[in-house]
DNA sequence: TCATTAACACGGG
DNA sequence: CCCGTGTTAATGA
């Protein structure tokens, strides 16, 4: 574990911190699908993405999913930040996108660390200004772009933090992260795929242009 | 016009 | 058979 926390925030963190994190924080490995946090559950500490991707997800009252963004190896996740100011619980749901390993670093420590360690502030910051970068990327496709747009969008999203062209979905798993209905989808992909932009295939996705 | 819901047929695992 | 997919028809915003 702490060869990965080395290699993924050796850029960002001196390495008696990458030590000290190591030596307090909890490691976790999940497998792709897992729901890794719900909305209401309380936040365990601040997590530190290793390796894989999460999918941030908003749920409203009838427990439909809209997505908000993906985490990437080297990210924090911004929401549980609130903790710093007493708010316990997440408003957010995470499932992970890929097999993933974070290490969950206690709350209080990560608060203490923002006091001690520069750097650790200096990242604390900055990942709170990507994720709000972010949300406000997520409310700009909401309110421009139409559905087709969306999802275009949705693709080489996914196609960049997988890493590959080739995406093991369905129809309906896209219509739920879209927060839509899974007529639409289809029709709009038979649509991208009548253009040429991507190939349709069961339980998976070829995107040729993103 | 474009999305949603319901309903149905097809086909692969 | 069940699930994912592709399509249509009716209805709504």
């Amino acid at each position: 574990m702490r060869t990965t926390l080395e290699e993924t925030y050796g850029h960002v963190l001196n390495s008696d911190l990458i030590d000290t994190i190591a030596a307090q924080g909890k490691f976790m490995e999940v497998r792709k699908g897992t729901l890794i946090m719900d909305v209401g559950d309380p936040i365990p500490g601040l997590p530190l993405l290793l390796q894989g991707a999460i999918k941030i997800l908003r749920v409203d009252e009838q427990g439909d999913e809209m997505l908000i963004y993906f985490l990437e190896a080297g990210d924090s996740c911004a929401m549980t930040l609130g903790s710093f100011f007493g708010v316990s619980k997440s408003s957010i749901r995470a499932v992970a996108e890929q097999d993933s390993s974070l290490v969950i670093v206690p709350m209080e420590k990560a608060y203490d660390w923002v006091g001690e360690y520069s750097d650790f502030r200096q990242f604390v910051i900055e990942s709170f200004n990507t994720r709000l970068q972010e949300l406000v990327e997520a409310m700009d496709s909401l309110a421009f772009l139409d559905l087709h747009g969306r999802l275009t969008k949705y693709l080489s999203d996914r196609v960049k933090v997988n890493g590959t062209t080739t995406l093991d979905t369905t129809h309906a798993e896209i219509a739920a992260d879209l927060h839509t209905s899974r007529v639409v989808v289809s029709r709009i992909l038979k649509q991208l795929e009548r253009e040429g932009t991507i190939e349709l295939h069961r339980n998976r996705i070829e995107v040729l242009e993103f």
